[in-house]
RNA sequence: GGCCCCAUCAUCUAAUGGUUAGGAUUCCAGAUUUUCAUUCUGGCCAUAGGGGUUCGAAUCCCCUUGGGGUCACCA
């Protein structure tokens, strides 16, 4: 059985990166029937909060993803690592180091002096002696002294790491008990059951300490899936600082969850030229091992477009209850078919949608000045006032057609272009010179209303 | 700085050692649309550089350059 995790620390909000290798954790579980687990990362307890891991649940189920089993908080799990550590102690495979910070700051400061890689020197590795008085002790393990580690990684292939470059004795509980980060994930992995580890790159070179811990405890090694970070457009790891980092601010900005997961699985990933995936095909295809090596820019621009096709692929029903989100109420209008089958396919975002739909429902306060310059003319008032003239005598005008009926009429009528009653017609109705097709906002907002806006206007 | 990772159009990516280096987004042009958008058609744009190996290299090896990550009693 395949167990994956998704642990993240508690920012108080899910990070679109974040979104990214929790998405592609439970796919590589649920493709293989196994399970998703969720970690809450706060041994630095201080800031602990449930509020954090409610924001993530909340993100979780707002894209569709959903973790099994309870929530684990390291917080709360502080006896199973007093436990393990005291395992360690036990067994001689870790000890108490009574230096204090100021020696290991001056040892420190001493080594770079001498250009050496800073490192703990072990000298309380093997100490026997009674240890010095009033101080209290942090546990360090014991890792090898020398030869290579090598992590089978998924993506990146066998990394291999020289002990004496990277490792020393690190601590795993600190004076005040409480243990360190690569002691606790290695520990809860191993307990939870993880069998497949996906996570970012940055989590590489930490690797080499957690597989230690695993040695030390008898633990077997999962299965390490480091992921290429997702960079912003200077090449660096995505900040704050990005614009929409958090990933409830994509619901606002008017994303659908679909295009978001899309936008997210093809980072990094491809599946030959597909461009396209449903949660159904991600849930067939996905493999970790078909993760690419490198990192990839975070563009927007995509997004967009990958939004735009969602959007032109919901459902008018379903678009109703989103839009709703947005301000807008649709559900009782008669003409929400025409209304929304004429601008999904014009909108980039639900904001944008919502925008548009309001531009037709709501009349024009102001007619924009350019368009008026441009679109009405000498003869406009005239071609207007025939406009409305034949429309008060028509009779059943319900559909977009019903409207192009009357318009051809009056074009030929008065053997003039399209043109000519377009634009004044378009200012009238929406206030400036772009928009939909001009039969179908009349068709929506009815003929009592064209008249009143084509009135508006003559009078303005 | 030490260690580790990475390198195909501007961007996301494809290419059993043999393709005219393919697709998508952006951009540009044309068509459609009374307008804008959509849609359709077409176009521009890439194997970082240098050495090898090979009949043949984007692909394998080395070097250079560039970028990123990481080096805590943070996670």
């Amino acid at each position: 059985m395949i167990v994956t995790r998704f642990a993240p620390s508690p920012t108080g909000y899910l990070h679109i990166g974040g979104l990214r290798t929790a998405l592609l954790n439970y796919l590589w579980a649920r493709r293989n029937g196994g399970k998703f687990l969720l970690r809450i990362e706060d041994t630095d307890f201080s800031r602990n909060d449930e509020a954090a891991a409610l924001a993530i649940v909340e993100a979780f189920k707002w894209v569709g993803l959903e973790h099994d089993g309870t929530i684990e908080y390291q917080s709360s799990r502080l006896a199973i690592y007093q436990e393990y550590v005291q395992k360690l102690l036990d067994s001689g495979k870790a000890y108490k180091c009574y230096m204090t910070r100021e020696e290991l700051d001056a040892l420190r400061e001493e080594q770079s002096a001498r250009k050496e890689r800073p490192k703990y020197d072990n000298r309380y590795r093997d100490f026997t002696g009674t240890p010095p008085e009033g101080r209290e002790a942090v546990i360090r393990i014991k890792a090898p002294l020398e030869g290579t580690i090598t992590v089978h990684d998924g993506v990146k292939g066998d990394v291999v790491f020289n002990v004496a470059d990277i490792l020393d004795d690190f601590i795993i509980a600190r004076a005040d008990g409480t243990p360190t980060y690569n002691f606790v994930v290695a520990v809860d992995d191993a307990l939870m059951g993880v069998t497949d580890v996906i996570r970012g790159d940055d989590h590489l070179s930490n690797t080499p300490k957690q597989m230690v811990v695993y040695e030390a405890l008898g633990f077997p090694i999962p299965r390490f899936f480091h992921v290429p970070m997702i960079h912003n457009h200077e090449g660096k790891k995505l900040s704050k600082r990005d614009g929409a980092t958090d990933v409830m601010a994509y619901k606002t900005l008017g994303y659908t969850p679909e295009a978001l997961l899309n936008f997210l699985v093809r980072l990094g990933w491809s599946h030959g030229d597909q461009e396209i995936f449903s949660m159904k095909e991600m849930l067939e295809l996905f493999d970790p091992n078909d993760i690419n090596r490198s990192a990839s820019v975070y563009n927007v621009e995509k997004l967009d477009w990958l939004n735009a096709h969602y959007i032109k692929n919901t459902p008018n029903d379903k678009l109703c209850e989103l839009l709703e989100f947005h301000g807008v109420m649709l559900v009782s209008h008669d003409k929400r078919e025409i209304l929304l089958d004429a601008l999904k396919e014009r909108s980039k975002t639900l904001v944008e949608m919502a925008a548009q739909i309001n531009e037709i429902l709501v009349r024009p306060e102001m007619f924009d000045e350019a368009a008026l310059k441009k679109g009405y003319k000498e003869e406009s008032p005239m071609i207007l006032k025939t406009f409305a003239e034949a429309l008060r005598n028509a009779s059943e005008l319900h559909l977009p057609s019903d409207y192009h009926h009357v318009m051809e009429e009056v074009v030929a009528k008065l053997e003039i272009g399209f043109g000519k009653i377009g634009q004044p017609l378009r200012i009238a109705l929406m206030g400036k010179l772009s928009g939909p097709g001009l039969d179908t906002v009349m068709a929506i907002i009815g003929v009592d209303e064209t008249l009143a806006r084509i009135e508006a206007l003559l009078n303005h």
